[in-house]
DNA sequence: TATATTGTAACTGGTTGTGTTACGATATAG
DNA sequence: CTATATCGTAACACAACCAGTTACAATATA
């Protein structure tokens, strides 16, 4: 399975506008990340429907963070983009008068509820302040 | 992200051939899996050669398991699929340069790294014995 | 009015998992 | 020895998903 980067590259493209002087355009921070601007934006969709970021029009248009980001955590971010899955395996159900598939499911659905428990109180403690900290003082 | 089912599909796959009378077709595995056989037998190599389950050729032939069931577990039959990803998300690393995605890693990795070896330690301490056990109990 | 920018649909291409077909190798029944 | 059942494996087809690209409309600013 390949892993599926959204989230990593979300997290990366907030930050930037976070750091970025004014208004980033979408081109600029395609640049950035070696993507393409439409790619940007078809990522940034939704999380300017959730009121996080805001984009602007025209001339000197661009995007802008409209939260504070200490008040932004990896877990928001992750909800934005649809909760995609977290775990890459799942219980096979199709079968469900199986007592067999029944049984596996059994072992192996706590298994799996509580890693993903796990993963996202880690994501809740994580804030896009605390990450961009990091980026900066890094650079210094 | 769609889940892989392929280890809960092999846990389903090992209990029933343990569970089986004699031999087990890859066939009849099929049938019950809904699935074709070919499949069975391309998910089974692997295990064939770790020497966990044998197959025999012509009349009378198909699969047997070669261990203890309650000397294999989940995590041995994960490994034995040559460790997929277990995660759906993972690091990009397309920029190892810029000091935002380093940064977005240091916070991601440590969390990503802690949820897998959460769920492999809950892998570790399942067998094939307790999940055939259960499914007998059940149905009795 | 010209230009810079976003919004979005549509198409392409790569990757992955799964199903299917085909055919060869091998073991057993008779 | 022949017929049959079974595995082993390569090859191809197919659907799903993501990412990249092209194209064009809408809109804001100089």
């Amino acid at each position: 399975m390949k892993p599926n980067e959204k989230l990593s590259r979300m997290l990366h493209i907030l930050v930037h506008i976070h750091l970025h002087q004014g208004a980033a355009t979408s081109e600029t921070i395609a640049q950035m990340l070696g993507t393409n601007a439409v790619v940007v934006r078809r990522m940034m969709a939704n999380l300017r429907n959730l009121g996080y970021v805001q984009s602007h029009n025209g001339r000197g248009g661009g995007w802008q963070l409209q939260r504070d980001p200490a008040t932004l955590s990896v877990l928001d971010i992750y909800r934005a983009l649809g909760e995609p899955g977290l775990l890459a395996m799942g219980l096979s159900q199709d079968h469900p008068h199986c007592p067999v598939e029944q049984s596996v499911s059994f072992f192996l659905e706590p298994a799996l509820k509580a890693a993903e428990q796990n993963l996202l109180e880690q994501y809740a403690g994580i804030t896009l302040f605390d990450i961009a900290e990091q980026a900066t003082s890094k650079s210094r």
